[in-house]
DNA sequence: TGATATAGGAAACGATCGTTTCCTATATGG
DNA sequence: CCATATAGGAAACGATCGTTTCCTATATCA
């Protein structure tokens, strides 16, 4: 996982006042983002992140507030990072259905092996904090509406350039879609195939006819 | 939710030994699954257990071992109490296509409103100790394993009576409602409606087409 | 009845947690 | 150069964690 291709740029107009931070923020949250993913909030010490990020407890208080603070970093660059590379691999696409087909498949290739027992961050977010922190609640709560907006759109668009059927409920259609996509990571987390992911995006196809 | 239907059966040929349990093991684990559902695994504290099961954190341990073991020991409950109930749904139907219909039906009901917000303790359990735990991990494959299983058998069924096309791979098809059930209930953590739990249950009878 | 065995529970244990303090280092602004 | 402002990091903090100890209570077996 390279993810250090997508980076939060910085205005760059002026240097700040103080002594410059000699870390990469993105890259150390890379390093909590695996942590979180493999440990869960409450299961991540702050050692363990500091191990992971190579920065002291101290510089990790002074950086981001609290653990809350790193996980909500963490959250935040995830779904940037994310985001980002689903729009990347839909956009070649032209028409709706293989948008929608190039997702899932960019799902399935997350969703196994190595990389899918890692999980997925917002997952693990909504599995253990949705109830106990409303904050927690509400980013995965924009993460799920901001990823169903993406398949209906798609959907929307299949329905306009004919690939997809305009007899179907787009949103409906939506919805269905990311529910399948999260459990796709669900049950990824107990180390699946690709072949057998595979088979689950192509099945997936369904839904749009 | 009235858990106390289901119990666990004692053989009740002779009382064993020493002074009796004085407390209801299967009451008492209902209300860990709440607790453990809710707060998760490392976000759960004994006394928080306690609090709960109405019991004192001594006699937990004399009971259960120690957190681990009363997570096991809620896990393997919750399953018992799921499973059963999942049975009970789809029996009436003797169509393999009405017998997904009910049990796509059953998980609406439970992924939705307040229920749905507390979650499934398999899900809590693969996203927060899938990777750290190895027995909780294959806890969690089998009950994927056997989730699947009963999708597939249902499938099979319909296939033979009818209900359900001959030209559909069996085993793809039930991985993907298993994926598809799973994403209901990640989805349902941050608080759906019946009618939309109830839509998604609706637009997954296509993938029986 | 007395030996044995298990349950209930108050109290205390060391370990580890998340967080803060305090000092040094390095930058900018005047 | 001196004032100001922020970063880095070692060390220490109280709080809380999971667990154990130890004693009492209640049952069966002989």
């Amino acid at each position: 996982m390279a993810f250090m291709e997508i980076t939060t740029e910085a205005p760059q107009q002026h240097r700040p006042r103080g002594r410059p931070r000699e870390f990469d923020a993105d890259a150390a949250l890379d390093h909590a983002i695996a942590v979180f993913s493999v440990r869960g909030y409450h299961g991540t010490a702050i050692s363990d992140l500091a191990d992971a990020m190579q920065l002291t407890p101290g510089s990790l208080y002074k950086a981001f507030k609290d653990k809350r603070g790193i996980l909500l970093a963490a959250f935040d660059r995830y779904r940037l990072v994310r985001s980002t590379k689903l729009k990347a691999a839909i956009a070649p696409f032209p028409a709706g259905r293989d948008k929608i087909r190039a997702a899932l498949l960019f799902y399935a290739e997350a969703a196994h092996g190595e990389l899918g027992q890692r999980g997925c961050l917002v997952i693990a977010t909504a599995a253990e904090l949705a109830v106990t922190d409303p904050v927690a609640a509400e980013r995965v709560e924009v993460a799920h509406a901001t990823n169903e907006a993406v398949m209906k759109d798609c959907v929307v668009l299949g329905q306009s350039d004919g690939s997809i059927s305009a007899n179907i409920d787009a949103a409906e259609t939506a919805r269905a879609l990311l529910c399948l996509l999260q459990g796709m990571r669900i049950v990824g987390k107990t180390g699946r195939s690709r072949a057998e992911m595979m088979a689950v995006a192509d099945m997936a196809m369904k839904l749009l006819d």
